[in-house]
DNA sequence: TTCGTTTCGTTGTCTGCCCCAACGAAACAT
DNA sequence: ATGTTTCGTTGGGGCAGACAACGAAACGAA
């Protein structure tokens, strides 16, 4: 809760967890002892009665690395509690290098050189990654990334061996990453059945239902680019024919725009200099992609009935100019969004929601039992630099 | 536990909460000191050891009274722990008949009925009513029922006032209920993951994603037939184009095999007795619908990525028919099902589904927490009839 | 400024849930 | 007949968190 809040008054953690004052002070001064949150003085509400501590995450503590692997670049982070940033560094990729290795090993690079950057009393707790490809929930082996052309990369292991890191490595899907960090700091902040829709070469997505991530049987869950909206449509990747993907890509948004469809981010800063010009051309390219990109939705929200749709990637970038044409063919197919107002609203860390996800992904052991975690007061740093569990995955 | 399982042995009840024995011996003494459960002499299991006791419900006991409203007919059933129905029966209603008060008289009628039926000593606790219609998870008022002409029907509470009895009453969607009595007693016992497909004249569904029911932000979730499978498709009831239930639905059932769309029961009766026969055009029309039917669950996977798809209604009935191709097409047009094989299963309970599901649902009360609940021993009957909490919902 | 009110932190006590260990009982295997 | 395995039973104990009483720290009205 302090967490997802940053700054919480004791009282408020008393009435939201629902405990007894004397049990959150006991857990709030465990948790302090650890070095994990600050007691600051009392927040001025200007209420009446005695002031409640202020309780703070510190951010001098603990950190993940994030990583995050998409078609046209890779990006690292390092996070602290309260998913602060504490530093970034996105860098692009040519498309069409394959090579797995050389991938790896620039991610890599970057993520040590982020590490590097921190005082050897922060301490590591995990690594989180997001690639766009689909991530079994059982382990870390990525199975298939149509738009990176990778099928069956142990990800977690290859990464493990680049950055000698005794820290546990998880590895999740570009779109349920994205709804994660979205729904823990951004937007979607508190809001418990949200679809998070991430658009870049290919349409990726996130669902959170019920305040959890839908997963799925295997973790598949969310690839909401491969859904059918025009039987009679075009072949698409996948194998299917008339996939959203295909209407409403990176690939199909350029070729209305009358720009090279393989244009990559150079024909999309173009597209994105006419309609802020307000070419005509541009324009009408947003507002067809925007009636597709309605329709589409309107299916997933009979399925799911979402509190909020969240464009994340291109869609995001494009929002104001898709949005208006969505939001009405939203409202004229579906008859859940009728009864139930589904608002669309950009992502708050544009392409990098996926990349606070994925630091929320390597600190969920942590948040989830902060108590029997080996604690990280300065003074106890042993020498392996890791005393926690060893796992794999 | 006992109550999905039936019958359990205390060493299995003690290996699978992960309590200890001594805690489990407890807890199985006081709910047998409730009534609610029985021990009984040991299972003969051929296992070395000591052999433990067996735990089973009571059908005796405690009971609920689950009601259910179709567009061609409605039910009703009293039901014990277990998921036991003591007495079931289920009535026919012209689907002309749009008048509400009527039905709801039936349907009252009906649950008075069966309930008259059962011994003093044996207790309601809760009646659970599921209707083809959209219903918030809020309230008990069911807000649009296309497919029955009705909206904003406050359908608690009109039952409560021709029922009489003051226990909880709770309404939920057809597909939701479905999908839960399936899970819970059905072909789709103890599985996690699963979408519940219910066709009738329209088409609804209920999803189960990670073990709970996906409801969404106001319990609408689950109308997988209003997603669109074809732009340029006929219109729908629903005001959009193209929906699923266009084309798999009933009517388009009837039609594509040269019969009556608006035939009704008979006409599927004959559908059924022609496809039986092995008349050409019956298969022929039941061979397409699976087609389409695998189109529309190919998207659903996608999302969703369940373990299992249960056909109930319609499609249940005619699973021998259409699954061969539907699941092919499933294969073709899904990403998601190539690397997730997804089985296609008829549901165990037929049209009877969501009555199950109803009756669960009434029983979550009380399953939630067994040990709070009033007592119902024999001897401690309240002149009330009821002694719990009375809420209206 | 003073005093009542409100809200909160602190401390000690207590309860309920569940674990644990030792012992004996009831089955199977040899 | 004896060892092995699995289990129920009993008494003891630990721990998280509730509860109640007291004092502290703010605000508002006189």
């Amino acid at each position: 809760m302090v967490h997802t809040s940053g700054v919480v008054s004791r009282a408020e953690l008393t009435a939201r967890t629902g405990l007894n004052r004397s049990t959150v002070a006991d857990l709030v001064r465990e948790l302090s002892q650890r070095g994990l949150v600050a007691e600051g003085s009392p927040l001025a509400t200007g209420a009446p009665g005695r002031p409640s501590p202020s309780v703070t995450v510190r951010t001098d503590g603990i950190y993940v690395l994030a990583l995050d692997v998409k078609v046209d670049s890779v990006a690292a982070a390092t996070v602290s509690l309260g998913g602060h940033r504490l530093a970034s560094k996105r860098v692009a990729r040519p498309r069409s290098r394959r090579d797995i290795s050389t991938v790896l090993d620039a991610l890599a690079g970057l993520g040590t050189e982020l590490m590097e950057e921190l005082p050897d009393t922060q301490r590591l707790v995990g690594i989180g990654v997001s690639i766009v490809g689909l991530v079994p929930r059982s382990d870390a082996m990525v199975e298939v990334t149509p738009n990176l052309g990778w099928s069956d990369v142990p990800l977690a292991e290859a990464l493990r061996a680049r950055l000698r890191r005794r820290v546990p490595i998880v590895v999740s899907n570009d779109g349920d990453a994205g709804a994660l960090g979205e729904r823990v700091h951004g937007v979607a902040r508190g809001i418990d059945d949200l679809l998070y829709v991430s658009g870049e070469v290919g349409i990726g997505g996130g669902i959170i239902a019920g305040g959890r991530a839908l997963g799925g049987a295997v973790g598949h869950a969310g690839e909401i680019g491969h859904t059918l909206v025009d039987p009679q449509g075009e072949p698409c990747r996948c194998g299917a024919r008339g996939c959203w993907e295909t209407v409403i890509g990176e690939a199909a948004l350029l070729r209305r725009a009358g720009l090279p469809e393989d244009g990559g981010q150079r024909a999309v800063s173009q597209l994105r200099g006419a309609a802020l010009r307000g070419d005509d051309a541009a324009l009408a390219a947003m507002e067809a992609v925007g009636r597709w990109l309605g329709l589409g939705l309107a299916g997933l929200v009979n399925v799911l009935n979402p509190q909020l749709i969240v464009l994340g990637g291109l869609h995001g970038e494009f929002h104001r100019f898709l949005a208006a044409s969505a939001a009405e063919e939203l409202e004229r197919n579906s008859l859940v969004a009728r009864g139930s107002p589904t608002g669309i609203v950009p992502a708050m860390f544009g392409v990098d929601s996926s990349l606070i996800g994925a630091a929320e992904d390597a600190l969920q052991p942590l948040l989830r039992d902060p108590m029997t975690w080996p604690s990280w007061n300065a003074g106890d740093t042993s020498p392996d630099g890791f005393t926690g569990a060893i796992s794999v995955e």
